[in-house]
RNA sequence: GGCCGGGUGGCAGAGUGGUCAUGCAGCGGCCUGCAAAGCCGCGUACGUCGGUUCGAUUCCGGUCCCGGCCUCCA
């Protein structure tokens, strides 16, 4: 099946094929680790590791790379202010934050460069890039010639003049023109440094993601993502690097940019302080229903982030859940499991995810539907298969319903007891009694549902 | 100010020149001792003003409002 992608370099919707047959490649800016993530900085490892994992399906071998910037202004503050080495902060942070993408079904890269273990590609990029006349040292800096490259501005459609007009370019006597940037900056002795040409000091901001897409993909790679805020100054400066390096062959051939988060329509920002992180939103929700949110707008929409969505997301898995527990009895190898076409082509369609949860509602209502055995059995490989594909319903549903027992304030022991007692109420027809008992569980979180075969109850939080 | 993106039913959110998104919530019915779950059914939605068209939410133009980037940012 064909993917297209809408290609934020030219603004089209464009059929995408990798440059190498033999491999996709594609880059997704990571984070700074210097805190804990927040729900908004989840949305490019959620909607790019989906397409990771449908490149995979259509392309076979994909190297998928997701960034950790572990060298920064930031990173600086907050180990001085806790007067500890800079690694003690990005160790803590880098972890945390594989393990939050982790829980939130995150596909994993494969690969995990960091900035500091590529300081020599950094370098040697600097060196080139002086040598070609695209880039000058002054006063312990190496900045970027931004007049060097005729295509600056292309990505982000605009104008070096439009900048200066912006006049919020940090203007300061070493650059040339106000619109260079670092690329290489000193360092005082106690900020983290490394030697090089230009004195002691530390990679710019930019210049890390050039210098790692090349050492592990070489001079093009097929995909580049991450937020649309992003977009300027980071990628542009990033292309303008890479470009430069690499004698004017093109860096990233399809530029991906995604959304942001907004929290009562404003962005949601450290800066501005109106944050979920991760780490706390898992602790109180199930994950699966922030994946479920997060994949429930166009990913290059924005999205209003809200307790509501939550709530709507959780209501939503209750249901499709709720269909895999009724196929429980249908015994299906995990080989046996298909995606539908229609489900495939509408994640083909720019990565179209609430098209195909849509699709998904429907077949999890045909497979409810379904009578015959084979029938149920189709059914129930399509959805699995389907959510497999964008990492939905992959628990057990009793997991999923009962997800609460470790907080319920009675064993599953007491909760069978009581199930047994109103069994035998009901049995008597002493109704009363039976409904006392269910209110009773009711009280703390545990609902009864009869069924055709009998009780069964769920942990509601 | 410049450059982008958007305004769809109670809410979330796709999409399309002319029958249906989908989900959540709500309402009615079936089922149930009563519920729950499930099933069946229900809602004259496309900011606004013009234009093109036999027909526009969908195309074009104006206008109003909202958001993003232009500084660190996913």
């Amino acid at each position: 099946m064909q993917l297209k992608l809408y290609n934020n370099l030219t603004r089209q919707i464009e059929v995408f094929q990798p440059a190498d047959p033999g491999r996709v490649t594609m880059y997704v800016c990571g984070p700074t680790v210097y805190n804990y993530v927040h729900i908004g900085n989840a949305r490019p490892p959620v909607v790019f590791g989906v397409l990771s994992r449908l490149l995979r399906r259509l392309f076979g071998r994909v190297i998928y790379a997701r960034n950790i910037t572990d060298v920064d202004d930031k990173i600086n503050a907050a180990a001085i202010e806790q007067g500890v080495p800079i690694h003690v902060i990005t160790d803590k942070f880098s972890a945390a934050y594989a393990s939050d993408m982790a829980a939130l079904g995150a596909n994993p890269p494969d690969l995990v460069p960091h900035a500091t273990h590529h300081i020599a590609d950094i370098v040697s990029m600097c060196e080139r890039l002086i040598a070609s006349g695209h880039a000058y040292a002054a006063e312990g800096h190496v900045l970027f010639a931004v007049d060097s490259y005729a295509d600056y501005g292309k990505l982000s459609r605009r104008s070096t003049d439009e900048m200066i007009a912006g006049a919020r370019v940090e203007v300061a006597p070493y650059k040339r023109q106000p619109g260079d940037f670092v690329l290489w900056k000193p360092s005082t002795p106690e900020l983290p440094g490394w030697d090089s040409p230009w004195g002691r000091g530390r990679p710019g901001w930019h210049i890390e993601c050039s210098a790692m897409c090349e050492a592990h993909f070489g001079e093009t790679i097929d995909i580049h993502a991450g937020g649309v805020d992003l977009q300027f100054p980071h990628h542009e400066n990033e292309m303008a690097q890479s470009t430069c390096a690499h004698g004017g062959r093109i860096f990233a051939r399809f530029w991906l940019h995604n959304g942001m988060l907004n929290m009562d329509g404003r962005k949601m920002s450290k800066s501005l302080g109106n944050v979920f992180r991760v780490h706390d939103l898992i602790a109180e929700h199930p994950p699966e229903a922030l994946r479920y949110a997060l994949l429930s707008a166009h990913y290059s929409q924005p999205l209003d982030w809200s307790d509501g969505l939550i709530e709507q997301s959780v209501r939503t898995l209750d249901r499709l859940y709720g269909t895999l527990r009724e196929l429980a009895d249908v015994e299906l190898d995990a080989s046996a499991v298909v995606v539908p076409e229609a489900f495939e082509a509408a994640l083909c369609d720019d990565l179209n995810t609430p098209q195909a949860l849509a699709i998904l509602a429907q077949l999890a209502a045909d497979a409810r539907r379904a009578e015959s055995a084979d029938e149920r059995r189709m059914r129930k490989a399509e959805l699995l298969g389907a959510a497999g594909l964008i990492g939905l319903l992959q628990l057990p549903p009793e997991a999923w319903f009962n997800r609460a027992a470790s907080r319920c304030a009675l064993s599953s022991e007491q909760i069978e007891a009581l199930v047994a007692e109103r069994q035998s109420a009901k049995r008597a027809r002493a109704f009363d009694r039976a409904d006392a008992i269910r209110k009773e569980l009711a009280d703390v979180g545990v609902e009864i549902e009869d069924t055709p075969s009998g009780p069964r109850w769920n942990i509601r939080s």
